[in-house]
RNA sequence: GCGGAAGUGGCUCAGUUGGCAGAGCAUCUGAUUGUGGCUCAGAGGGCCGAGAGUUCAAAUCUCUCCUUUCGCCCCA
Protein backbone atom coordinates (compact mmCIF):
# COMPACT_ATOMS: atom_id res chain seq x y z
CA UNK A 1 0.00 0.00 0.00
CA UNK A 2 3.03 2.27 0.42
CA UNK A 3 3.54 2.49 -2.92
CA UNK A 4 -0.19 3.98 -3.03
CA UNK A 5 0.26 8.15 -3.77
CA UNK A 6 -1.99 9.79 -0.81
CA UNK A 7 -5.43 10.19 -1.95
CA UNK A 8 -6.34 13.25 -2.20
CA UNK A 9 -9.75 14.84 -3.50
CA UNK A 10 -8.48 14.19 -6.95
CA UNK A 11 -10.47 11.79 -9.04
CA UNK A 12 -7.87 9.55 -10.57
CA UNK A 13 -8.44 8.37 -13.80
CA UNK A 14 -8.67 4.87 -13.01
CA UNK A 15 -11.49 5.63 -11.28
CA UNK A 16 -13.43 6.77 -13.97
CA UNK A 17 -16.17 4.21 -15.22
CA UNK A 18 -15.70 2.20 -18.71
CA UNK A 19 -18.63 3.42 -20.98
CA UNK A 20 -21.18 1.64 -23.39
CA UNK A 21 -19.79 1.88 -26.53
CA UNK A 22 -22.32 4.10 -28.57
CA UNK A 23 -24.52 2.57 -30.50
CA UNK A 24 -24.47 -0.99 -28.66
CA UNK A 25 -27.25 -1.56 -26.45
CA UNK A 26 -27.24 -3.57 -23.04
CA UNK A 27 -30.53 -5.90 -23.26
CA UNK A 28 -31.78 -6.06 -19.52
CA UNK A 29 -34.75 -8.67 -18.42
CA UNK A 30 -37.79 -6.65 -19.50
CA UNK A 31 -35.90 -5.88 -23.48
CA UNK A 32 -34.11 -9.60 -22.78
CA UNK A 33 -37.73 -11.52 -22.54
CA UNK A 34 -38.71 -9.81 -26.09
CA UNK A 35 -36.00 -11.15 -28.05
CA UNK A 36 -36.72 -14.02 -26.52
CA UNK A 37 -40.30 -14.40 -28.02
CA UNK A 38 -39.00 -13.31 -30.89
CA UNK A 39 -36.80 -15.97 -30.81
CA UNK A 40 -38.48 -18.78 -29.72
CA UNK A 41 -41.61 -18.12 -31.85
CA UNK A 42 -39.16 -17.42 -34.62
CA UNK A 43 -37.91 -21.12 -34.28
CA UNK A 44 -41.20 -22.59 -33.81
CA UNK A 45 -43.34 -21.20 -37.05
CA UNK A 46 -39.87 -21.18 -39.13
CA UNK A 47 -38.96 -24.87 -38.32
CA UNK A 48 -43.06 -25.35 -39.06
CA UNK A 49 -42.28 -24.60 -42.77
CA UNK A 50 -39.07 -26.74 -43.21
CA UNK A 51 -36.67 -24.36 -42.51
CA UNK A 52 -33.63 -25.52 -40.60
CA UNK A 53 -31.51 -23.04 -38.15
CA UNK A 54 -28.00 -22.37 -39.07
CA UNK A 55 -25.05 -20.67 -37.33
CA UNK A 56 -22.71 -18.32 -39.30
CA UNK A 57 -19.63 -16.35 -37.95
CA UNK A 58 -20.15 -12.94 -37.21
CA UNK A 59 -17.18 -12.39 -39.00
CA UNK A 60 -15.92 -13.03 -42.86
CA UNK A 61 -13.63 -11.71 -45.48
CA UNK A 62 -13.95 -8.35 -46.37
CA UNK A 63 -14.20 -9.01 -50.09
CA UNK A 64 -17.43 -11.84 -49.32
CA UNK A 65 -19.81 -8.57 -48.55
CA UNK A 66 -18.06 -6.38 -51.16
CA UNK A 67 -19.25 -8.93 -53.98
CA UNK A 68 -22.22 -9.81 -52.19
CA UNK A 69 -24.33 -6.60 -51.19
CA UNK A 70 -21.88 -3.98 -53.84
CA UNK A 71 -19.03 -2.51 -53.49
CA UNK A 72 -20.47 0.88 -54.41
CA UNK A 73 -22.89 0.78 -51.53
CA UNK A 74 -22.81 2.92 -48.05
CA UNK A 75 -23.21 -0.52 -45.89
CA UNK A 76 -19.69 -1.24 -47.82
CA UNK A 77 -18.33 2.11 -48.26
CA UNK A 78 -18.26 3.49 -45.03
CA UNK A 79 -20.63 1.21 -42.59
CA UNK A 80 -18.58 -1.93 -41.99
CA UNK A 81 -16.70 -2.59 -38.67
CA UNK A 82 -13.53 -3.81 -40.68
CA UNK A 83 -10.04 -5.22 -39.68
CA UNK A 84 -6.49 -6.66 -40.92
CA UNK A 85 -5.81 -10.11 -39.39
CA UNK A 86 -2.64 -11.06 -38.48
CA UNK A 87 -2.05 -11.66 -42.81
CA UNK A 88 -2.83 -8.42 -43.53
CA UNK A 89 -6.44 -9.57 -45.14
CA UNK A 90 -9.02 -7.51 -44.06
CA UNK A 91 -11.83 -8.90 -42.55
CA UNK A 92 -15.31 -8.01 -41.37
CA UNK A 93 -17.70 -8.01 -38.58
CA UNK A 94 -21.31 -9.01 -40.53
CA UNK A 95 -23.30 -6.22 -41.91
CA UNK A 96 -25.94 -8.73 -42.95
CA UNK A 97 -26.67 -12.26 -42.69
CA UNK A 98 -26.95 -13.58 -46.16
CA UNK A 99 -23.79 -13.40 -47.81
CA UNK A 100 -21.99 -15.49 -44.76
CA UNK A 101 -25.08 -18.18 -44.84
CA UNK A 102 -24.29 -18.48 -49.34
CA UNK A 103 -21.02 -18.66 -48.01
CA UNK A 104 -21.56 -21.56 -46.21
CA UNK A 105 -23.90 -22.62 -48.46
CA UNK A 106 -21.14 -22.87 -51.27
CA UNK A 107 -18.56 -23.98 -48.62
CA UNK A 108 -20.94 -27.32 -47.57
CA UNK A 109 -21.86 -28.15 -51.22
CA UNK A 110 -25.57 -27.85 -50.12
CA UNK A 111 -26.45 -27.92 -53.40
CA UNK A 112 -24.90 -31.29 -54.72
CA UNK A 113 -26.88 -32.85 -51.22
CA UNK A 114 -29.93 -31.31 -51.80
CA UNK A 115 -32.39 -29.38 -54.80
CA UNK A 116 -33.71 -27.17 -52.18
CA UNK A 117 -32.08 -25.50 -49.17
CA UNK A 118 -34.43 -23.37 -46.83
CA UNK A 119 -32.59 -22.12 -44.06
CA UNK A 120 -32.67 -19.20 -41.53
CA UNK A 121 -30.64 -17.92 -38.72
CA UNK A 122 -30.92 -15.05 -36.56
CA UNK A 123 -28.29 -13.23 -34.62
CA UNK A 124 -26.42 -9.79 -34.20
CA UNK A 125 -25.12 -8.06 -37.75
CA UNK A 126 -22.65 -5.02 -37.01
CA UNK A 127 -22.91 -1.29 -39.39
CA UNK A 128 -21.56 1.86 -38.47
CA UNK A 129 -23.85 4.23 -38.70
CA UNK A 130 -25.11 7.12 -36.65
CA UNK A 131 -27.60 5.78 -34.23
CA UNK A 132 -31.27 7.00 -33.98
CA UNK A 133 -34.25 5.04 -33.22
CA UNK A 134 -34.49 1.41 -34.38
CA UNK A 135 -30.81 1.56 -35.50
CA UNK A 136 -28.33 0.55 -33.50
CA UNK A 137 -24.41 -0.01 -34.42
CA UNK A 138 -24.91 -3.60 -33.49
CA UNK A 139 -28.74 -4.53 -34.20
CA UNK A 140 -29.91 -8.10 -34.38
CA UNK A 141 -31.79 -9.84 -37.38
CA UNK A 142 -33.98 -12.63 -38.31
CA UNK A 143 -32.54 -13.96 -41.71
CA UNK A 144 -33.88 -16.43 -43.75
CA UNK A 145 -33.08 -17.96 -46.86
CA UNK A 146 -34.71 -20.32 -49.19
CA UNK A 147 -32.16 -21.64 -52.01
CA UNK A 148 -32.71 -24.01 -55.01
CA UNK A 149 -36.40 -23.06 -56.57
CA UNK A 150 -37.06 -20.05 -59.05
CA UNK A 151 -40.73 -21.02 -58.67
CA UNK A 152 -43.12 -18.46 -58.11
CA UNK A 153 -44.44 -20.76 -55.28
CA UNK A 154 -41.37 -20.26 -53.38
CA UNK A 155 -42.04 -16.37 -53.36
CA UNK A 156 -45.11 -16.63 -51.98
CA UNK A 157 -44.23 -18.81 -49.52
CA UNK A 158 -41.03 -16.87 -48.14
CA UNK A 159 -43.69 -13.71 -47.99
CA UNK A 160 -46.49 -15.99 -46.63
CA UNK A 161 -43.82 -17.37 -43.68
CA UNK A 162 -43.05 -13.88 -43.04
CA UNK A 163 -46.56 -12.81 -42.61
CA UNK A 164 -47.44 -15.90 -40.32
CA UNK A 165 -44.58 -15.10 -38.03
CA UNK A 166 -45.35 -11.29 -37.47
CA UNK A 167 -49.03 -12.76 -37.28
CA UNK A 168 -47.82 -15.03 -34.29
CA UNK A 169 -45.96 -11.71 -32.39
CA UNK A 170 -49.16 -10.24 -32.35
CA UNK A 171 -48.18 -7.67 -34.77
CA UNK A 172 -50.73 -5.97 -36.85
CA UNK A 173 -50.88 -2.61 -38.63
CA UNK A 174 -48.21 -3.49 -40.68
CA UNK A 175 -48.06 -2.80 -44.44
CA UNK A 176 -46.58 -5.29 -47.34
CA UNK A 177 -45.20 -3.58 -50.08
CA UNK A 178 -44.75 -5.02 -52.64
CA UNK A 179 -42.47 -4.97 -56.46
CA UNK A 180 -41.17 -6.74 -59.36
CA UNK A 181 -37.32 -5.44 -59.71
CA UNK A 182 -37.08 -7.68 -62.79
CA UNK A 183 -33.70 -9.58 -64.14
CA UNK A 184 -30.79 -9.03 -65.79
CA UNK A 185 -32.26 -8.64 -68.61
CA UNK A 186 -34.93 -5.98 -68.70
CA UNK A 187 -33.95 -4.05 -65.84
CA UNK A 188 -30.78 -2.55 -67.54
CA UNK A 189 -33.10 -1.00 -70.04
CA UNK A 190 -35.58 0.74 -67.55
CA UNK A 191 -32.83 1.67 -65.77
CA UNK A 192 -31.41 3.38 -68.70
CA UNK A 193 -34.94 4.72 -69.73
CA UNK A 194 -35.15 6.22 -65.95
CA UNK A 195 -32.07 7.85 -66.37
CA UNK A 196 -32.49 9.40 -69.27
CA UNK A 197 -35.87 10.72 -68.17
CA UNK A 198 -34.38 11.76 -64.89
CA UNK A 199 -31.34 13.45 -66.40
CA UNK A 200 -33.52 16.17 -68.31
CA UNK A 201 -34.95 16.95 -64.85
CA UNK A 202 -32.12 16.92 -62.93
CA UNK A 203 -31.93 20.98 -62.34
CA UNK A 204 -35.49 20.12 -60.58
CA UNK A 205 -34.28 17.53 -58.63
CA UNK A 206 -32.87 17.71 -54.46
CA UNK A 207 -29.05 17.82 -54.00
CA UNK A 208 -29.28 13.94 -52.53
CA UNK A 209 -31.02 13.08 -55.49
CA UNK A 210 -28.58 14.59 -58.22
CA UNK A 211 -25.90 12.55 -56.43
CA UNK A 212 -28.74 9.20 -56.53
CA UNK A 213 -28.77 9.59 -60.52
CA UNK A 214 -25.17 8.63 -60.60
CA UNK A 215 -24.50 6.32 -58.18
CA UNK A 216 -28.68 4.13 -57.74
CA UNK A 217 -31.15 6.03 -59.73
CA UNK A 218 -33.87 3.35 -59.20
CA UNK A 219 -33.65 5.61 -55.17
CA UNK A 220 -34.68 8.32 -56.63
CA UNK A 221 -38.43 6.80 -56.75
CA UNK A 222 -38.66 6.13 -53.05
CA UNK A 223 -37.20 9.80 -52.60
CA UNK A 224 -38.82 11.61 -49.48
CA UNK A 225 -38.33 15.13 -51.10
CA UNK A 226 -38.84 14.70 -54.80
CA UNK A 227 -42.12 12.41 -54.67
CA UNK A 228 -44.39 15.07 -55.27
CA UNK A 229 -42.76 16.76 -57.84
CA UNK A 230 -44.96 17.19 -61.17
CA UNK A 231 -42.68 15.69 -63.51
CA UNK A 232 -42.17 12.70 -61.09
CA UNK A 233 -45.98 11.73 -62.16
CA UNK A 234 -45.17 11.10 -65.65
CA UNK A 235 -41.81 8.88 -64.68
CA UNK A 236 -40.94 5.37 -66.84
CA UNK A 237 -42.61 2.53 -64.65
CA UNK A 238 -40.75 -0.56 -64.86
CA UNK A 239 -44.20 -2.18 -65.96
CA UNK A 240 -43.75 -1.30 -69.35
CA UNK A 241 -39.92 -2.94 -69.67
CA UNK A 242 -40.17 -5.76 -68.07
CA UNK A 243 -39.84 -9.18 -70.11
CA UNK A 244 -42.65 -11.52 -70.15
CA UNK A 245 -40.76 -13.81 -67.76
CA UNK A 246 -40.59 -11.69 -65.16
CA UNK A 247 -44.06 -10.21 -65.83
CA UNK A 248 -45.31 -13.79 -65.53
CA UNK A 249 -43.50 -14.88 -62.70
CA UNK A 250 -44.25 -12.20 -60.54
CA UNK A 251 -48.07 -12.12 -61.60
CA UNK A 252 -47.85 -15.61 -60.41
CA UNK A 253 -46.86 -14.74 -57.14
CA UNK A 254 -48.92 -11.71 -56.34
CA UNK A 255 -52.41 -13.92 -57.95
CA UNK A 256 -51.42 -16.67 -54.92
CA UNK A 257 -50.71 -14.09 -52.31
CA UNK A 258 -54.57 -12.68 -53.31
CA UNK A 259 -56.03 -16.17 -53.26
CA UNK A 260 -54.75 -16.63 -49.97
CA UNK A 261 -55.93 -13.15 -48.66
CA UNK A 262 -52.59 -11.59 -47.83
CA UNK A 263 -52.98 -8.22 -48.59
CA UNK A 264 -50.38 -6.21 -49.57
CA UNK A 265 -50.12 -2.60 -51.97
CA UNK A 266 -48.18 -2.58 -55.31
CA UNK A 267 -45.10 -0.32 -54.61
CA UNK A 268 -43.54 0.75 -58.34
CA UNK A 269 -41.65 3.12 -55.98
CA UNK A 270 -39.96 0.22 -53.87
CA UNK A 271 -36.55 -0.23 -54.50
CA UNK A 272 -33.93 -2.30 -52.54
CA UNK A 273 -30.57 -0.87 -51.02
CA UNK A 274 -28.46 -4.24 -52.13
CA UNK A 275 -27.23 -4.87 -55.46
CA UNK A 276 -28.07 -8.29 -55.08
CA UNK A 277 -31.95 -8.44 -55.55
CA UNK A 278 -34.65 -9.43 -58.18
CA UNK A 279 -37.73 -9.92 -59.43
CA UNK A 280 -39.89 -10.47 -56.49
CA UNK A 281 -39.11 -7.30 -53.80
CA UNK A 282 -40.62 -6.67 -50.53
CA UNK A 283 -40.85 -4.94 -47.83
CA UNK A 284 -42.91 -4.80 -44.20
CA UNK A 285 -43.69 -1.33 -43.28
CA UNK A 286 -44.62 0.44 -40.46
CA UNK A 287 -45.41 4.03 -38.84
CA UNK A 288 -45.23 3.73 -35.41
CA UNK A 289 -41.42 3.38 -34.96
CA UNK A 290 -39.93 6.54 -35.97
CA UNK A 291 -38.26 7.75 -39.33
CA UNK A 292 -36.80 3.79 -39.92
CA UNK A 293 -40.10 2.45 -41.59
CA UNK A 294 -38.51 -1.16 -42.91
CA UNK A 295 -39.93 -3.70 -40.32
CA UNK A 296 -38.35 -6.53 -42.37
CA UNK A 297 -36.93 -6.36 -45.91
CA UNK A 298 -36.56 -8.94 -48.42
CA UNK A 299 -36.44 -10.36 -52.28
CA UNK A 300 -35.36 -12.49 -54.91
CA UNK A 301 -31.48 -13.00 -55.65
CA UNK A 302 -31.19 -15.63 -58.47
CA UNK A 303 -27.87 -14.47 -59.27
CA UNK A 304 -25.97 -14.30 -56.37
CA UNK A 305 -24.61 -17.64 -55.59
CA UNK A 306 -22.78 -17.86 -58.93
CA UNK A 307 -21.43 -14.38 -58.01
CA UNK A 308 -19.90 -15.69 -54.86
CA UNK A 309 -18.05 -18.61 -57.26
CA UNK A 310 -20.95 -21.27 -56.25
CA UNK A 311 -23.19 -23.06 -58.90
CA UNK A 312 -26.18 -21.34 -60.88
CA UNK A 313 -28.56 -21.55 -58.08
CA UNK A 314 -31.51 -19.16 -57.54
CA UNK A 315 -32.75 -17.82 -54.04
CA UNK A 316 -35.01 -15.48 -52.29
CA UNK A 317 -35.30 -14.41 -48.71
CA UNK A 318 -35.71 -11.49 -46.15
CA UNK A 319 -34.19 -10.04 -43.34
CA UNK A 320 -36.23 -9.04 -40.52
CA UNK A 321 -35.08 -6.22 -37.66
CA UNK A 322 -35.49 -7.14 -34.06
CA UNK A 323 -34.89 -3.95 -32.46
CA UNK A 324 -37.71 -2.62 -34.62
CA UNK A 325 -39.81 -5.64 -34.12
CA UNK A 326 -39.08 -5.11 -30.68
CA UNK A 327 -40.22 -1.44 -30.75
CA UNK A 328 -43.80 -2.47 -32.02
CA UNK A 329 -44.04 -5.51 -29.14
CA UNK A 330 -45.72 -5.08 -25.91
CA UNK A 331 -43.82 -5.59 -22.49
CA UNK A 332 -43.64 -9.21 -21.29
CA UNK A 333 -43.55 -10.08 -18.10
CA UNK A 334 -41.24 -12.62 -16.70
CA UNK A 335 -42.47 -16.30 -15.57
CA UNK A 336 -43.48 -16.21 -12.18
CA UNK A 337 -41.32 -18.59 -9.46
CA UNK A 338 -42.95 -21.20 -7.43
CA UNK A 339 -41.08 -20.06 -4.47
CA UNK A 340 -38.98 -18.02 -2.14
CA UNK A 341 -36.83 -19.41 0.85
CA UNK A 342 -36.40 -17.52 3.93
CA UNK A 343 -34.29 -18.57 6.30
CA UNK A 344 -35.06 -17.50 9.93
CA UNK A 345 -32.18 -19.04 11.72
CA UNK A 346 -28.78 -19.03 11.42
CA UNK A 347 -28.83 -22.70 12.21
CA UNK A 348 -31.08 -23.38 9.64
CA UNK A 349 -28.87 -22.00 6.82
CA UNK A 350 -27.72 -25.13 5.55
CA UNK A 351 -30.77 -26.82 5.59
CA UNK A 352 -31.98 -23.80 3.79
CA UNK A 353 -29.74 -24.10 0.74
CA UNK A 354 -30.38 -27.77 0.79
CA UNK A 355 -33.91 -27.77 0.70
CA UNK A 356 -33.90 -24.66 -2.17
CA UNK A 357 -31.51 -26.84 -4.36
CA UNK A 358 -33.43 -29.75 -3.70
CA UNK A 359 -36.55 -28.36 -4.89
CA UNK A 360 -35.06 -26.85 -7.77
CA UNK A 361 -33.82 -29.87 -8.77
CA UNK A 362 -37.40 -31.37 -9.04
CA UNK A 363 -38.65 -28.84 -11.45
CA UNK A 364 -39.71 -25.91 -9.38
CA UNK A 365 -38.46 -22.25 -9.61
CA UNK A 366 -37.59 -20.00 -6.87
CA UNK A 367 -34.79 -18.44 -5.28
CA UNK A 368 -33.50 -18.30 -1.79
CA UNK A 369 -32.43 -15.15 0.52
CA UNK A 370 -29.17 -15.67 1.08
CA UNK A 371 -28.31 -14.74 5.05
CA UNK A 372 -30.68 -14.34 8.19
CA UNK A 373 -31.87 -11.05 7.86
CA UNK A 374 -34.72 -9.40 9.68
CA UNK A 375 -38.17 -11.04 9.72
CA UNK A 376 -38.97 -7.95 7.87
CA UNK A 377 -36.90 -7.17 5.22
CA UNK A 378 -37.20 -11.24 4.49
CA UNK A 379 -40.66 -10.98 4.28
CA UNK A 380 -40.03 -7.76 1.99
CA UNK A 381 -37.59 -9.39 -0.24
CA UNK A 382 -40.01 -12.33 -0.80
CA UNK A 383 -43.21 -10.05 -1.41
CA UNK A 384 -40.67 -8.61 -4.32
CA UNK A 385 -39.16 -11.87 -5.90
CA UNK A 386 -43.26 -12.01 -6.70
CA UNK A 387 -43.16 -15.94 -5.84
CA UNK A 388 -46.28 -18.10 -5.43
CA UNK A 389 -44.93 -19.34 -2.03
CA UNK A 390 -42.89 -18.18 0.46
CA UNK A 391 -41.52 -20.76 2.55
CA UNK A 392 -40.25 -20.04 6.00
CA UNK A 393 -37.66 -22.02 7.99
CA UNK A 394 -37.05 -21.52 11.23
CA UNK A 395 -36.41 -23.75 14.76
CA UNK A 396 -38.59 -24.35 17.20
CA UNK A 397 -38.70 -24.32 20.77
CA UNK A 398 -37.40 -28.25 20.77
CA UNK A 399 -34.83 -26.75 18.26
CA UNK A 400 -36.32 -28.89 15.67
CA UNK A 401 -36.34 -26.74 12.18
CA UNK A 402 -39.78 -27.12 10.43
CA UNK A 403 -41.13 -25.29 7.92
CA UNK A 404 -43.95 -22.88 7.10
CA UNK A 405 -45.61 -22.84 3.33
CA UNK A 406 -47.18 -19.22 2.62
CA UNK A 407 -49.68 -18.84 0.00
CA UNK A 408 -48.90 -15.42 -1.38
CA UNK A 409 -52.17 -15.24 -2.86
CA UNK A 410 -54.35 -16.64 -0.16
CA UNK A 411 -52.29 -15.84 2.51
CA UNK A 412 -52.63 -18.94 4.10
CA UNK A 413 -49.96 -20.56 6.03
CA UNK A 414 -49.31 -24.47 6.72
CA UNK A 415 -46.11 -26.08 8.48
CA UNK A 416 -45.33 -28.46 6.03
CA UNK A 417 -42.59 -31.66 6.73
CA UNK A 418 -39.08 -31.10 5.06
CA UNK A 419 -39.94 -34.19 3.58
CA UNK A 420 -43.17 -33.64 2.40
CA UNK A 421 -41.50 -29.73 0.73
CA UNK A 422 -41.11 -30.81 -2.86
CA UNK A 423 -44.63 -33.26 -3.03
CA UNK A 424 -46.31 -29.68 -1.07
CA UNK A 425 -45.36 -27.55 -3.75
CA UNK A 426 -45.48 -29.35 -6.77
CA UNK A 427 -48.79 -30.87 -6.07
CA UNK A 428 -50.40 -27.31 -5.02
CA UNK A 429 -49.58 -26.29 -9.04
C1' G B 1 -20.55 12.56 -42.81
C1' C B 2 -24.65 16.79 -41.95
C1' G B 3 -28.61 19.19 -38.88
C1' G B 4 -32.09 20.00 -34.32
C1' A B 5 -32.66 18.98 -29.03
C1' A B 6 -30.92 17.49 -24.30
C1' G B 7 -27.10 16.39 -20.24
C1' U B 8 -28.64 18.18 -12.20
C1' G B 9 -28.87 11.81 -6.54
C1' G B 10 -29.98 4.84 -8.93
C1' C B 11 -34.66 6.68 -12.19
C1' U B 12 -38.02 10.90 -13.89
C1' C B 13 -37.24 15.79 -13.66
C1' A B 14 -37.76 21.17 -10.96
C1' G B 15 -34.20 24.98 -10.02
C1' U B 16 -36.95 32.50 -10.78
C1' U B 17 -33.13 38.84 -12.67
C1' G B 18 -26.39 34.67 -11.37
C1' G B 19 -26.67 34.32 -4.33
C1' C B 20 -26.13 27.69 0.76
C1' A B 21 -28.21 21.68 -4.25
C1' G B 22 -34.21 20.40 -4.56
C1' A B 23 -38.82 17.20 -5.26
C1' G B 24 -41.22 12.60 -6.58
C1' C B 25 -40.10 7.53 -7.27
C1' A B 26 -36.44 3.86 -5.82
C1' U B 27 -33.04 2.16 -1.72
C1' C B 28 -32.07 1.57 3.58
C1' U B 29 -33.68 2.28 8.88
C1' G B 30 -37.60 2.88 12.34
C1' A B 31 -43.03 3.02 13.84
C1' U B 32 -47.74 0.80 13.01
C1' U B 33 -50.46 -3.42 10.79
C1' G B 34 -51.01 -10.75 12.73
C1' U B 35 -44.98 -12.30 8.87
C1' G B 36 -44.47 -8.94 2.53
C1' G B 37 -47.98 -5.18 -0.65
C1' C B 38 -51.03 0.03 2.83
C1' U B 39 -49.86 4.31 6.01
C1' C B 40 -46.44 7.47 8.83
C1' A B 41 -41.44 9.19 10.31
C1' G B 42 -36.36 9.46 9.27
C1' A B 43 -31.60 8.49 6.72
C1' G B 44 -28.04 7.74 3.01
C1' G B 45 -26.93 9.14 -1.74
C1' G B 46 -24.47 14.99 -6.12
C1' C B 47 -17.21 17.73 -8.76
C1' C B 48 -25.07 20.08 -11.51
C1' G B 49 -21.34 15.80 -18.55
C1' A B 50 -15.82 17.75 -19.02
C1' G B 51 -12.51 21.93 -19.66
C1' A B 52 -11.66 27.07 -20.18
C1' G B 53 -13.70 32.24 -19.76
C1' U B 54 -16.79 36.48 -17.53
C1' U B 55 -17.97 37.69 -12.21
C1' C B 56 -17.14 39.29 -5.36
C1' A B 57 -20.11 34.97 -6.62
C1' A B 58 -21.89 30.27 -12.07
C1' A B 59 -26.15 24.36 -12.17
C1' U B 60 -27.57 29.28 -14.30
C1' C B 61 -24.06 33.75 -18.90
C1' U B 62 -20.02 32.90 -23.17
C1' C B 63 -16.74 29.49 -25.87
C1' U B 64 -14.68 24.58 -26.84
C1' C B 65 -15.08 19.46 -26.33
C1' C B 66 -17.65 14.89 -24.88
C1' U B 67 -22.02 12.01 -24.47
C1' U B 68 -27.06 10.90 -25.37
C1' U B 69 -31.28 11.49 -28.35
C1' C B 70 -34.47 12.70 -32.69
C1' G B 71 -33.96 13.56 -37.82
C1' C B 72 -31.00 13.71 -42.82
C1' C B 73 -28.16 10.13 -45.45
C1' C B 74 -28.32 4.85 -45.62
C1' C B 75 -30.70 0.43 -44.40
C1' A B 76 -33.98 -4.33 -41.83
Amino acid sequence: MFLCPAQGTEKSPNSMSIKRINGFADLFETDSLLFDFMETTCRKIFSDYGFREIRVPIMEYTQLFARSIGTETDVVQKEMYTFPDSHGTNQSLRPEATAGIMRAYISASLHAKESVSKLFTYGPMFRCERPQKGRMRQFHQIDCELLGSNAPTADAEIISLLMHYVDALGLTDLTLRMNNLGCPECRPKYRAALVEYLSRHEADLCDDCKRRLHTNPLRVLDCKKDHDLAFMKEVPVFLDYVCPECARHYETVTGLLQENNISYIQDHCLVRGLDYYCRTTFELQSSAIGAQTAVAGGGRYDGLIQNLGGPNVPGIGFACGMERLALLLKERQPRRKDFYMVCLDESCLHTAFRLTRELRLAGLSGEMGYAVAGIKSSMRQAGKSGARYTLLLGSDEAARQVVAVKDMDQGTQTDVAQSMLVGTLSGKD
